[in-house]
DNA sequence: GTGCGGCCTGACGTGGCGTCAGGGTCAAGG
DNA sequence: CCTTGACCCTGACGCCACGTCAGGCCGCAC
């Protein structure tokens, strides 16, 4: 097949397909005497392919890294484009809620405020978290429960959630300012309560996975980030806390 | 409240809100002494549907355009928002299927031609008809009728539609070779049997919603082009005979 | 008064194509 | 055999929605 019927079959523009071509991401397999492009079904295979997850939002180079990944088994990708689908009807869904939730306000006469209408949407970016944590975690258990539990949480359970990780936060910035080192037992206290706070909200926490979230706080800049603004050196002595939490219920 | 204020609130950089200031989408209500940009609630509640409209793939001048479209009843856009947003579930929906589907066959050891996976998926390019489509015929009954209908239609039931509507297009072409008017009775014969088609299989076509559409197979080039693959002169052929059958029926 | 974080305005860079310009290719009809 | 019109090629520039510095002005805490 050459460029124009491809193109008409899978709904792209003759450009889209030279543009794929000269960055490496869809190469014809072959070309005529003339230098017409010639697509083989392989190459039908891996345009299919490429559209899917660039209409899930990959950018052409992630779409390249994944389709040239040896571990290249067709049904992992065939998995993670349904995980990718499922999260996006969910959001979707989240979307279509909070805009008839809005609907039902104004027609009640009760406005809403800015916070709350950007609470659901942009508020804490879920899109860019979600996908980083998707790409982190897999398709791990926890992962899953994780999202089939906060799914139906409320605002006032999100801002209890927050309330409460506040709370344990503020223990940790405590303990820290005290002078406390950060395998004490005030410090592995808090190390526990957080814990518990994740089991309780989010998935079944184990110390062992809790020690592994720890090593993270540190690892991954966007967690240190976090706990840096709160209290500078706050994400090192988190970290040690938990994994000092995790070491002391092993024994 | 101040840009960074406002771009932590609703999960955008400073630099977009910089940019949705320059072009004139979105400027701050007020500015403090020193030009410091001042966001008002107002402007909060215009930033929410930007970034609505904006995640449901309009571009920044189109978002402009349905803001600041004088008819700016805030029920619009909420109702707007809702249904762009049911579409977009079932689009998802569908494509879930797809993979589903291709899951299912990959698993049975059946492979799926090329041909079956872009039917679905890129094909006759569904999100671009159906925005034209939504736009055309806003939120008609029939259109509504369409959607519920198609989305349960199988693989197997969209090859015969397509061989259907093959059929009769070669009636008409049939007819228009031999020399027939388009408002002859052959031309008339296969015009109606295209509006039962339509009934059958997308939504109740009466008489002069048929002939509506036959003006717009000249008027809309996409029609006018589909028509003239098949044959120079089928487009203007085929609505007028349509119109003519219309007439014909109504007395 | 001196950092230090936040704000300002240019100005250039980037990704994913759209859109000509200038020219070769190929199958059908005269 | 030759022409004609549809299709193909390779640059090269344009565009949108920002990202990313650079250079400099607030503002408030110590």
């Amino acid at each position: 097949m050459n460029v124009g019927e491809v193109a008409a079959l899978a709904g792209v523009t003759v450009r889209t397909l030279h543009h794929y071509d000269r960055i490496g991401l869809l190469s014809p397999s072959g070309r005529t005497a003339a230098g017409y492009r010639q697509y083989a079904p392989a190459d039908l295979d891996r345009l299919h392919r490429v559209l899917m997850y660039r209409e899930l939002g990959f950018s052409l180079e992630d779409v390249a890294a994944v389709l040239d990944d040896p571990d290249a088994d067709p049904t992992v990708h065939l998995r993670r484009q349904h995980a990718l689908l499922r999260e996006r009807l969910e959001r979707t869904r989240a979307m279509l809620a909070a805009v008839e939730k809005e609907m039902e306000a104004q027609h009640m006469g009760v406005p809403l405020t800015p916070e709350e209408k950007f609470e659901v949407f942009g508020g804490f970016d879920p899109d860019r978290y979600e996908a980083e944590a998707e790409e982190r975690w897999g398709d791990t258990d926890a992962w899953a429960e994780s999202k089939r539990r906060t799914s139906s949480y409320s605002k006032d359970d999100w801002l209890r959630i927050r309330d409460e990780q506040t709370a344990v936060d503020e223990r940790f910035v405590a303990a820290m300012r005290s002078g406390a080192p950060a395998d004490s037992e005030a410090a592995m206290d808090a190390a526990e309560a957080a814990r518990q706070s994740i089991s309780r909200w989010f998935y079944d926490c184990p110390p062992e996975m809790h020690a592994a979230l720890g090593r993270m706080y540190v690892e991954n800049e966007r967690f240190t980030a976090t706990y840096e603004t709160v209290a500078p050196g706050l994400a090192q002595y988190v970290s040690t806390a938990v994994q000092a939490n995790a070491a002391r219920q092993s024994d």
